[in-house]
DNA sequence: AAGGATAAGAACTTGG
DNA sequence: CCAAGTTCTT
DNA sequence: TCCTT
């Protein structure tokens, strides 16, 4: 089973963002066959187990468990040259995309022993360091552990501070690959602000970004990061937390700041799924409109829709009523359930 | 009739 | 400082 | 399947 997840996420990593989903639905799946045989539930693996948890229709996981079990093999990833084999593994670790990789491999790299003596980048190095903690999906239970544990670090550091579990919890998945977390404070309403010495030129909220800079010392404070950040801008910032408990893996993180007044566009945003707002922000821009987790408004000549916002959201709801996007609940964002009924065709 | 659809933004690195 | 390129995020 | 060429 840790063969199979592991072409499982080789495959993802092989075929881009644009064409894993199938892979990343299949390793979900399957997942939970390795966390509940770690700790100490549902005993050996039973084909009856692994039937239950792929579906028919999953012909993907299944061609892997196929190849993998009768022949120890898996054409697409076992045929590459040693130096394709590389690239893909290295486009695993945090902060390596595809020229990185390229270049890690031109440099003569082969494996991620050897990568762990090249020149790397810090977030590079921490995520080469997590590399298998990272890749373990989060149970459900514990993102709510986590949930309780970062509201109250929220409500430690000022107590107007409210906060969001968005991403594939909010989608109702029973695994995470990280925690996001949408961040909002009453006096936050805007993200950028004109600088007054050139009014032109815009800065981050200053109150966010020292709310930001609190939760992090608050973190560090409690002990609950497993490392240095990965990232730490003005309006978010990304890391790694781990529990205090013995064995308790490190977790992805991710802080985001949102406007206050704008919360139902970015909870829309960052709630997702990702091919979902593709194709809300396609639709968008058909219509001569940009959508983001701002907004929605004239595009300008950047694309953006920063200039000003012509729908007053409250809810999600009246997004997807404007954009005549029939209502989707939270645990409908995926895009199996999504795609037919919006009929959408995606390879 | 055929054929193409598929977004937007934050943060970092590097080079001027 | 600024711009381009890269990576990551939903 | 739907809109554009
Ligand atoms: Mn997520
Ligand atoms: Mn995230």
């Amino acid at each position: 089973m840790k063969a199979v997840l592991n072409d499982l996420r080789n495959m993802q990593a092989l075929r881009g963002p644009s064409s894993s989903r199938e892979y990343k639905v299949a390793e979900r799946r399957l997942f939970r066959v390795q966390h509940e045989s770690e700790i100490g539930e549902g005993g050996p693996l039973t084909v009856r187990q692994v039937i239950q948890l792929l579906k028919p229709d999953d012909s993907v996981g299944w061609t892997i468990i196929k190849q993998r079990l009768l022949q120890n093999r898996v054409d697409a990833i076992d045929s590459l040259s040693k130096e394709d084999r590389a690239r893909v593994m290295f486009q695993r670790v945090y902060g390596i995309g595809a020229t990185k990789a390229e270049r890690f491999v031109q440099a003569g790299f082969l494996t991620l022993e050897q990568l762990r003596d090249a020149c790397l980048e810090r977030a590079q190095r921490i995520g080469l360091e997590h590399l298998d903690d990272v890749e373990c999906l989060i149970p459900r239970s514990e993102s709510e552990q986590w949930r309780e544990i970062l509201l109250d670090v929220f409500h430690t550091v000022d107590p107007q501070l409210g906060a969001e579990l968005l991403g594939s919890f909010r989608r109702g998945d029973h695994y995470s690959s990280d925690l996001d977390f949408v961040l909002f404070h009453p006096s936050v309403v805007d993200m950028r602000i004109p600088r007054p010495s050139d009014p032109n030129k815009l800065d981050a909220n200053p109150l966010a970004s020292e709310l930001l800079t609190a939760v992090v010392a608050e973190l560090t404070r409690r002990n609950l990061l497993a490392d240095k950040l990965l990232q730490h801008g003005p309006l978010a910032v990304k890391g790694l937390v781990r529990l205090p408990d013995p064995g308790a893996k490190a977790r992805r993180f991710d802080l985001n700041f949102a406007p206050f007044n704008r919360r139902a566009f970015y909870t829309l945003a960052k709630t997702g799924d990702s091919d979902l707002m593709m194709h809300m922000r396609a639709k968008a821009r058909a219509r001569g409109w940009a959508l983001n987790e701002y907004g929605i408004g004239p595009a300008n000549e950047n694309g953006s829709a920063w200039t000003e916002n012509v729908l007053e959201a409250t809810d999600e709801r009246q997004i997807f009523q404007f954009l005549g996007v029939p209502w989707l609940e939270p645990e409908e964002r995926s895009f199996a359930i999504y795609a037919p009924r919006l009929r959408i065709t995606r390879s």
